[in-house]
DNA sequence: ATGTCGCCTACGAGGCGA
């Protein structure tokens, strides 16, 4: 048995909006090393796979798997484990402007599989980016339950920035949302259809407030005015095993922050 | 004060996306 599978006791496991990997890479690797991930899902790399600062990561002992295309979107991996049975996108991802586009990326860390998403912003009511959006989530949740039927003792997250406030107490005030995307019904039937088909959310059922996203503009960090909107929707075989949670909001302080912050479970 | 940030192209500043 000279390579004998590698099974940890605990799994420490976050998902983080990094906001171009490029800018952000010294503030990633600190926290990683800091908070001692396992696992870390990230969105909006921002960057072709040639670009991406994969020698910082090694250097402390993290192996990178990432999807991207371009400047825009981008998901990855960072983990101490081997990233196994790596997925690009899923069944049916929906294009935009006939592209598909570098917003999902599968892969299983010791038996436990991981999605790291970034969920289309929407941009408006009245924009196809609207539209996208809604029928993204919508084939997202179809191939979920598909996963879960096929494999339901399979410890299974979703993880990312869904850019969905689930919950009036999830935006600053709701009244200034008037009209807004991420709060409106059909992206929280959205959202809800996750947990009809059986996902539930470890974090909020021990944190259930608090934000993970403020905007750079506004002075919206310094008035608390922020957004919950990155999510760890686990399977049953997923949530009963977390242990802990949290929502590391002191990553929205200081030098060059991301506007989001990691979410973190720990898994036994 | 539209109180910001990061990417691109292309070398200065504007456009796009969030």
């Amino acid at each position: 048995m000279p390579f004998g599978k590698i099974t940890l006791d605990t799994m420490k496991i976050a998902t983080w909006n990094v906001n171009s990997i490029r800018t952000r890479v010294g503030r990633v690797t600190d926290y990683l090393q800091r908070a001692d991930l396992d696992v870390l899902a990230m969105q909006e790399i921002k960057c072709k796979p040639e670009q991406f600062p994969v020698e910082a990561f090694e250097a402390i002992g993290y192996k990178v798997t990432m999807h991207g295309l371009n400047q825009w979107n981008g998901v990855a991996f960072a983990s101490k484990i081997e990233a196994e049975d790596v997925e690009i996108g899923f069944t049916g991802m929906p294009e935009f402007k006939d592209v598909l586009e570098a917003r999902a990326l599968g892969a299983t860390f010791d038996g436990v599989r991981l999605w790291s998403l970034y969920v289309p912003n929407g941009r408006m009511l009245d924009d196809p980016h609207y539209t996208y959006k809604l029928e993204w989530l919508d084939r997202l949740a179809a191939n979920t339950a598909e996963w879960l039927e096929y494999d339901p003792d399979q410890p299974l997250a979703l993880m990312g920035d869904f850019n969905i406030a689930p919950l009036d107490t999830d935006v600053w005030n709701i009244d200034d949302f008037a009209g807004s995307t991420h709060v409106s019904v059909p992206e929280r039937q959205a959202f809800e259809a996750f947990e009809q088909i059986g996902l539930r959310d470890p974090v909020r059922e021990r944190i259930p407030t608090g934000y993970t996203y403020w905007d750079y503009q506004q002075l919206r960090f310094p008035r608390n005015e922020g957004m919950r909107i990155d999510f760890i929707l686990g399977s049953d075989a997923f949530a009963e095993r977390v242990t802990s949670a949290e929502i590391v909001r002191d990553e929205r302080k200081g030098e060059g922050p991301s506007d989001h912050v990691p979410v973190v479970v720990t898994i036994d």
